[in-house]
RNA sequence: GCCGGAGUGGCGGAACGGCAUACGCGAUCGACUCAAAAUCGAUUGCCCUAACGGGCAUGUGGGUUCGACUCCCACCUCCGGCACCA
């Protein structure tokens, strides 16, 4: 079989049809028709859609492939970000689809959230009519786009049929005690006027509005990510293939440190308190010299109490709370602090210290109180000079510059322990686990570990969210509504402004309940969902979104989970997935779910700017899908996004790269419909010259995008390779249109490209491989490469002197080395290098190169 | 400060340790046209040369190697993330 299993070969009964269509006068590129086209086909034959085991239809014979994106927030219309995604989810999914793989690639909308919200305060107009609306322009213009997607399994997470479910996991893991409310200082923006998660808040500033964030002490509702802090960690393993960054951002965020709690004693004054502290560094606690709480402790009211340094603490505490974040951790800000009057005991060696309230020591991390080392901690040591505290050395450095008594202070290296008792002499290294274990035993302290990681907030005083299936009553307390009440629907509003209480506290037919435990009068929770809950579980949802009896069918999940392949953009890498990778595992351990795991393989793709910038409306720099559609057509604007560069690096929007791209489309039309009116005979590949080298330009270009694809979905270069094999078929067309098996090669190119273009530019491959091969592109398995023809008879031998190149000569591929070595020195062009020097070494790669060395 | 990623023509970007600059954009020239657009074709890293040729170029400086964009060491710049986390 010389000329690959595909495409087949035109002959015999197909004359006809070639013969009707020779009479049609060459027509131009259109996309706006053949993609109108093939969207009917594609809606009307339902052509995406799969089928759940046990339901008609369902293939349980081929193996199955979760490609999904990374669901849109719909708001106003789709971007560009949005067709890169989904330009590149498409192409793997076709990509897959045409490696016999049966492909799953649902999509719906993240539609609650704050921009509906605003835009309501503003203009009146309820948040679900605006989403809906967006919704609609999204799913018009995604079809415009002609992206695979099954659309049967549609869902928005704002409809009841979706929230009850998002309300239902609320319940569960409010049952396993993973739900729980309690106050907490909370971050709050006092312009959205509502509290925020801490991964909402950078730099200080609210993510979503920019305005600095507040402290607060607020009762809320929390879900216990931090319980599964070690099993975020440590099932990276389990993943199959995860951009190295976005786990390093993971493993970061959670920032798990290894050490100690040791317990301080404070015994003044009649008080008998504890102090425990964290820390990563027992070693040193010989060189503990002051002891600092945070601002917010809860006991430093009871330590100053009546003191003379009453006043100053006071006088600071509320100096910090007025402080935003941003402030308190400005980078190079000067150590402040006010000392207490007080002392604690130093467990190892008895030695009282004093005690400082200061801010730089953190509520939320720890125990919100430091024992001080300011030898060895970069921190301490600057609170320590502006304090004029003392500092003692308990480690000593081990070379030159840092074994002096006071240089190289403070120092954070290891080295031999001194001023440390009986640790004295040992290396720090080695004295660490000792000094815990003798802690433990004197019940001084233990092991311990500390994550960054906080719980997760997730109540929020807005409007449009899923409600918190919760109640209070006087009698019973806290109580979650009942699984067979749910939803809890959201009411219909007037007023949606925030008042720094949910706008649905003002619903006062609706806040009003009974309690379902005891049926007496009780009052519903008002708050409602951070948008992240409903998108920690949608992608299971889309498994089974008409189940109205339970929120996914479990045969489905276990037969589609997990996703094979997420696409999306980085700036997800810590919340979204984080979020996901818990919840899922939450349920896991409930045993709804059998996976651990949500997402096998994740690739972040890169943001695409204008003019060097992130596109915005203010800076007017954005680019409409839309327009490039109408213009271009789809096929253009998703292959050019797609060909841009690497897809997970960002790239600049340039409007000649469409035009360049669309003008490789139409050269490719152009291609087909000349190839098409001639009659075509039999590829043969025995054949020599032109057709031949055309026919292995094809499946080199084969074998090019299949490798480009499966290394990492290089598409930039295999759009490029087909760009080379059109380009290789212009050049050589008009000689090979003389005789029949010419004319078959440039049709095998022409069906070849448009083959290969299809998970690009679906609409023009499907149109031109109907054309030429007739059928459905997407029916036929993904070509593979003849190694007969990607073989060369001759190849091009590269001859260096000194690794110099200084001539290429054709040779056999099969030559021996002697022979090249012979057809090397006779190069005139190397002999010219060679004049009057000495060959000392020979070097040959055969088929490839031959270098000779020459002194 | 710590952790990632990246520095290659006028621009976006290619290159298992072996032909640097594929492909595209832009530019120049030519064909077609009365003309323009579209299209087709050619040229296009820099320097020297009339030419044949030669020299220099992948952020900088070293190293390994017959041979380095690629590997190693040091540094510079840019981008992203985290950051008073004990």
């Amino acid at each position: 079989m010389a000329h690959g299993r595909h495409p087949r070969t035109r002959s015999g009964g197909g004359g006809a049809f070639v013969l009707h269509k020779i009479a049609v006068v060459s027509s131009a590129y259109e996309p706006k028709k053949i993609e109108a086209r093939w969207q009917k086909v594609w809606a009307d034959e339902r052509t995406w859609e799969v089928a759940n085991p046990g339901q008609p239809g369902f293939d349980g014979s081929r193996p199955k492939a979760y490609v999904l994106e990374m669901l849109p927030y719909p708001s106003g219309e789709p971007h560009v970000g949005h067709l890169k995604t989904y330009a590149v989810g498409d192409a793997i999914a076709h990509f897959r689809r045409r490696h016999g793989y049966e492909v799953i690639h649902p999509m719906g909308y993240d539609a609650f959230g704050l921009p509906a919200e605003n835009n309501a305060i503003k203009t009146g107009e309820p948040p679900r009519e605006v989403t809906e609306r967006s919704i609609e322009s999204f799913r018009r213009q995604f079809q415009e786009w002609g992206i695979s997607i099954d659309w049967a399994r549609e869902i928005g997470t704002h409809t009841p049929e979706y929230y009850r479910w998002t309300q239902w996991i609320f319940l569960k893991l409010f049952e396993r005690g993973l739900a729980y409310r309690a106050e907490a200082p909370v971050q709050w923006c006092p312009k959205d006027a509502t509290v925020l998660a801490n991964e909402q808040v950078i730099d200080g500033r609210c993510d979503r509005c920019g305005t600095p964030v507040e402290q607060r002490r607020l009762e809320q509702w929390f879900w216990k990510i931090t319980d599964y802090a070690d099993r975020l960690l440590s099932d990276f393993d389990l993943l199959e293939s995860w951009p190295e960054h976005v786990v390093t951002m993971q493993r970061n965020w959670i920032g798990r440190s290894e050490g100690a709690e040791v317990t301080f004693r404070c015994q003044e004054g009649g008080l008998d308190l504890d102090f425990p502290v964290f820390t990563t560094r027992p070693d040193t606690l010989f060189g503990a010299t002051f002891f600092v709480l945070a601002p917010e402790h809860p006991e430093l009211e009871r330590l100053v109490a009546g003191t003379p340094a009453e006043e100053a603490v006071r006088e600071y505490v509320n100096r910090v709370a007025r402080e935003s974040a941003e402030e308190r951790g400005a980078e190079d800000r000067d150590k402040t602090g006010v000392p207490l009057g007080r002392s604690v005991v130093n467990p190892v060696n008895g030695e009282e210290i004093p005690m400082f309230v200061a801010d730089y020591v953190l509520m939320e991390y720890g125990t919100g109180a430091i024992m001080a080392v300011p030898a060895h901690d970069n921190r301490d040591y600057e609170f320590a000079k502006a304090f004029d505290l003392p500092i003692r050395r308990v480690i000593e450095g081990v070379d030159e510059e840092t074994v002096r008594d006071d240089a190289g202070l403070p120092y954070a290296g290891d080295g031999p322990m001194t001023g440390s008792g009986r640790f004295d002499g040992k290396h720090n290294r080695d004295a660490y686990a000792e000094i815990v274990e003798w802690l433990t035993e004197e019940g001084r302290g233990r092991a311990s570990v500390n994550y960054r990681l906080r719980d997760w907030l997730v109540s929020r005083q807005r409007y449009w969210g899923a409600p918190i299936p919760m109640v209070y009553c006087d009698e019973c307390g806290i109580v979650p509504v009942p699984e067979d009440q749910l939803p809890v629907e959201l009411p219909e509003i007037v007023d949606y402004a925030p008042k720094g209480r949910s706008p649905l506290a003002a619903a006062e037919d609706w806040v009003a309940t009974e309690c379902p435990r005891c049926g007496g009068p009780a009052r519903r929770e008002t708050d409602t969902m951070d948008t992240f809950v409903d998108s920690a579980w949608y992608f299971i949802r889309y498994l089974d979104p008409q189940d109205e009896d339970a929120p996914w069918d479990r045969d489905a999940a276990d037969h589609w989970m997990p996703v094979d392949q997420y696409i999306g953009g980085v700036e997800h890498a810590i919340l979204h997935l984080m979020y996901a990778r818990f919840v899922v595992k939450a349920l896991a351990d409930m045993d709804w779910l059998s996976v651990q795991e949500p997402f096998a393989n994740l690739f972040t793709q890169g943001m695409i700017t204008r003019d060097g910038a992130k596109m915005s409306k203010s800076r007017g720099n954005t680019v409409s899908p839309a327009d490039y559609v109408e213009r271009y057509g789809a096929d253009s604007a998703r292959t050019y996004i797609c060909f841009m560069g690497p897809p997970e690096r960002g790239g600049d929007w340039s409007d000649e790269g469409v035009e360049g791209v669309n003008r490789f489309l139409a050269r490719l039309w152009r291609l087909c419909e000349e190839v098409e009116g001639r009659e075509a005979g039999e590829l043969d590949a025995g054949a020599g010259g032109d057709a031949r080298e055309l026919l292995a330009k094809a499946h080199w270009a084969i074998d090019k995008t299949t490798r480009d694809f499966q290394r990492g979905f290089q598409f930039n270069t295999a759009i490029a390779a087909v760009m080379e094999l059109v380009n290789d078929a212009y050049r050589v067309k008009d000689g090979l249109y003389g005789d029949p098996a010419g004319v078959a090669a440039v049709r095998f190119a022409a069906a070849t490209a448009s083959s290969l273009i299809f998970p690009f530019a679906p609409h023009l491959g499907a149109e031109i491989w109907e054309r030429l091969e007739g059928g459905r592109i997407w029916e036929q398995p993904w070509p593979e490469a003849d190694p007969e023809l990607l073989a060369r008879d001759t190849v091009t031998l590269v001859v260096q002197v000194n690794g110099k190149l200084r001539d290429r000569i054709e040779a056999a591929a099969e030559a021996p080395e002697e022979e090249l070595l012979a057809l090397a020195r006779e190069s005139e062009k190397v002999r010219r290098h060679l004049d009057g020097k000495e060959i000392v070494k020979e070097i040959v790669v055969p088929g490839k190169l031959v270098n000779l060395v020459v002194r």
